[in-house]
DNA sequence: TTATGTATACCGACTAGTGAATATACACAA
DNA sequence: TTGTGTATATTCACTAGTCGGTATACATAA
């Protein structure tokens, strides 16, 4: 059985998000994983038992350190509930613009994978937009919010519309429209709004 | 050159439809879109340039009838602005039960293209996006809101969000939560309720 | 000896796209 | 009416390459 933190494993894992963040999970062979690599495809399939598997754990890759980034913005920014769930907006539309930017890695990997709902690497995606959704309605809940998990709910519902519309339009304007429209539900739900 | 109106066309487009929106695009191989039209490789080939202008040709095929449903939901909603709207939301979380249905094909395809933004295909859904949300402003203009535009826009973010997330956790509640968000994103919008 | 890790070489199935031939239908001239 | 030319539409057989996955062998270390 192979050592699941082995730095061999982690290589490939790191090429794998690599290719298939920047191509899409099928247009990046296993092939050209192990070259980037630098191993032979023997090796990779030594450490995954399939692609699928190499799928899943290229997302699992990503669950903490995405919902890391969007933390670090909304703790960074200043005033209340709805400057800060603006804030993760207004970062996601810079970050948007950088060239090498295609979107939520989860979403396009679920979309791609829209013909088999039980797949791996769908249920880590789903895992990880739910953790995102608790993780946010914790800290509404500490802002003097009257329902902090449906607020959450519909926050995620505009942040994930953002990266899909971005995919057709590639206009940070929705970006924009989207966080304007999140304040708006934050503040329909704040209790000093009565 | 092919006739564009032939009636082989359009059994290819057919084909195609039903194979791209149930597999994906990268899923579906030439062949079997052939196959399943009753005719040969080659042919097929006479009558579109690429597997990718076929793709094209799918989701132009999608843009009226995807738009007439939708608008046929919201003509039939009965009250105002909000109920309308909301209406839109309910019948999609209605359908979407449906174990055929894979989300939206034009989002899809531009997940599925995410690395070649300037695809043809792409490029169609855009416009049929931007058709959409150009409908809705022209809807809503109508109903005594503020900025129609603007809140045409933050609908359909909420539209796409839904969609996106149906496939990843495939739990119709986020469309009804969506709905939600949308009528409210309406009222606050709305001049009779300042 | 046994378990872990890596490499070369290969498999059968499938991929998008093409070359060459042919079937069909209609126009026009003898 | 018959023969010929031409454009459209279709088929069979094929190319050159890629796909995920594996059989076999070898190295290193406990």
């Amino acid at each position: 059985m192979p050592d699941t933190q082995s730095p061999t494993r982690k290589r490939i894992i790191d090429a794998a998000t690599r290719l298939f963040y920047a191509e899409g999970i099928g247009r990046v062979s296993v092939d050209a994983i192990a070259e980037k690599a630098g191993l032979t495809k023997r090796t990779l399939y030594y450490h995954f038992k399939s692609k699928d598997d190499l799928i899943a754990a290229y997302l699992d890759g990503r669950d903490q350190p995405n919902l890391q980034q969007i933390a670090g913005w909304f703790d960074a920014a200043q005033g209340g509930a709805d400057r800060k769930v603006e804030a993760i907006f207004s970062n996601l539309a810079r970050v948007a613009r950088h060239p090498k930017w295609k979107g939520c890695g989860f979403l396009r990997t679920a979309a791609e994978l829209a013909s088999m709902p039980g797949h791996p690497a769908v249920k880590v995606g789903s895992r990880h937009k739910s953790n995102f959704e608790t993780w946010l309605a914790g800290e509404l809940s500490g802002h003097d919010i009257k329902e902090p998990q449906a607020l959450a709910r519909e926050i995620v519902l505009l942040i994930d519309g953002c990266f899909s519309i971005m995919l057709i339009h590639r206009n940070p304007d929705y970006i924009e429209a989207a966080g304007r429209a999140a304040a708006t539900l934050v503040r329909a739900r704040s209790r000093n709004n009565d």
